[in-house]
DNA sequence: AATTGGCACTGACGACCGTGGAGTGCCAGG
DNA sequence: CCTGGCACTCCACGGTCGTCAGTGCCAATT
């Protein structure tokens, strides 16, 4: 059905599109690439393919568009992610190196992914489930509160006001923060939950009551929000887009964090990378965008995702190759962390 | 030079643009405005000020536009605060009511700022250099590393990973942060450089080393980055505008936090709203913006800035009553937090 | 002196062509 | 199975034209 000529014809339709933003024809083809054929033929091959979905014409006697369809064969079967060029790599070392902490990695992190790819990038924090506890501190605020910390081994810090506890002994409150980091130092935090389940039993009863609101927060700010944080950075380069769909909406979906973490989350391989391309989203607003994600993190345990969003005319093999290049350095990076 | 019924024609010119974004007629604004005299009058109000330059025609043969100058006057002039409707304040308090911690209030206002004026809202973080510390954390790490633990009495909370210290004594680490707290807790930010100058003096010196790179990385998280965060949203609402400068323009301006906090920080009158209109921004991107800020805080210190960034083009007084109410709502939530 | 109605003028905008060209499908010959 | 030729289609582009909102100016009115 699709024999080697046509998957080329295909392969050569994707890659003028993306470059020309124009319907492309058959003579055009003829002309920019070594086919070895007639534009007759090509046009006969561009019948087969268009029957069978991959390509498409905006009107009759314009040129061809690639289809969802089509960008995906490519994607899938004929093209290869690019590896970048020594310059990008040095460039992608000198701006992540000298990070000071997390939320510096990753605001540096999106910055490069977006400026490399001239695309939006997405990065979402390090997930909390997937790391472990460092310490867990509790500190008396004023007003009978008080505010309990919680860093990881991936250098995140989590923090709490705890209200409405009545009078606070200092004592009591350095009994608990020492029996928690007892319990707790070094888990995974899925492990969290059960370790510190009969804690309280082990506590005077004068306390318990401090000590089980204390431990509802810990294990609410473990659960909960674990897997909300994301960063955007480039959407500036959206306005160089015309989608089909308004910029409008894709700006707002941009904006529903929600949304991101799901696309990201939706990544069917993990530790590979992940296209999805237009009409697979399957969010509205996204109709006219791909999504290039890849996991990053420490060894082989992903700790979160990274992306990249744009028309789905873009360039899938660079792209690609950015996403999982900047993937590795941020593992590397929070590894020496 | 301007009597009283040149001000109310340039009032309804302001007015019927912000409406239309259509240049407005002498026609129509007899029509829609009681000014109580013919359109040939109106006419020769309108030659009037557009010699003294508060409007202009974009072609001959076409209706008047307010040019900067103009809106200038009308801002300071002719328009007055418009104070939010009940449903918006209730609005305002279901929203900021419930958030957990100071990201989640930060996070919360800067949506239900943008769903309000329908244009970007940015929050800046609280300064650090207002607020003072609460408490200071010292914590091991692996591999010979000290994390850094900031918080504040306005919730916020400073982390750093301290490195290269070579091998660490885990009693040596609990007197720093002993003689740490004992030295800065409860003193405004600006006030700990002095506070910490002679500690290394008190401390044994085969700890000194340790102690000196403490405090350098301490002194340097309360200094170098304390204005600096700030979160946006709502720049979906940019794409229903068109802008002068082009819209990639106007993007990349926003995704530099540095022009945002400059553009904040210059407000002229403190504890005041600002409003600084098209050419008056000193960005290029931002030239056919205007900004609409105001300070949030405790009582009457100011802790740092919110604001709005939409065309010149924009709703003034409704603007200006928005941000002037949720500055005020979260000036109370801090302060009740 | 200020206001008004009348009037001619201007320039943007949309509708309506006509044309050129890129691209197609099809067919007959190699 | 490939190729060159050919008729056809449709879009993009540019020019013309009428319409219309709005103006500036002027003479008349209050």
């Amino acid at each position: 059905m699709l024999d080697e000529r046509k998957l080329a014809v295909l392969r050569a339709v994707v890659e003028d599109f993306v470059n020309t933003n124009e319907p492309v024809g058959s003579k055009a083809l003829a002309d920019r690439h070594r086919l070895g054929v007639s534009p007759a033929t090509i046009r006969n091959d561009m019948v087969a393919l268009e029957e069978d979905g991959y390509i498409a014409q905006p009107h009759t006697s314009a040129g061809r568009v690639p289809t969802d369809k089509g960008y995906r064969l490519f994607v899938d079967r004929l093209s290869s992610v690019k590896p970048l060029s020594a310059a990008e790599r040095r460039a992608i070392e000198s701006f992540l190196s000298g990070a000071v902490d997390l939320d510096e990695i990753v605001a540096r992190t999106v910055r490069l992914l977006s400026q490399l790819t001239r695309q939006v990038a997405i990065v979402q924090y390090p997930s909390l489930t997937r790391s472990s506890v460092q310490h867990v501190e509790l500190v008396p605020l004023a007003g009978q509160r008080l505010m309990l910390v919680v860093i990881t081994d991936t250098g995140r810090v989590e923090q709490r006001v705890i209200d409405g506890l009545g009078a606070i002994d200092a004592d009591a409150v350095a009994d608990l923060r020492a029996m928690l980091n007892r319990a707790t130092a070094g888990l995974h935090l899925g492990a969290v939950p059960d370790a510190v389940e009969d804690l309280p039993q082990q506590i005077p009863p004068e306390n318990r009551a401090m000590a089980i609101s204390v431990l509802s927060v810990l294990l609410e700010s473990l659960v909960e929000r674990h897997e909300e944080k994301i960063v955007l950075a480039g959407t500036a380069n959206l306005a160089a887009v015309d989608f089909a769909a308004s910029l409008r909406d894709v700006l707002e979906a941009l904006e529903e964090n929600m949304v991101l973490i799901r696309l990201l989350g939706e990544a069917k391989d993990p530790s590979m990378l992940t296209v999805r391309i237009g009409a697979e989203n399957f969010h509205e607003g996204l109709r006219s965008t791909s999504i290039v994600s890849a996991d990053y993190g420490v060894g082989n345990q992903s700790l979160a995702k990274i992306g990249v969003v744009g028309p789905t005319r873009m360039d899938y093999p660079g792209t690609m190759g950015a996403v999982r290049a900047v993937a590795r350095y941020v593992g590397q990076i929070l590894a020496g962390q």
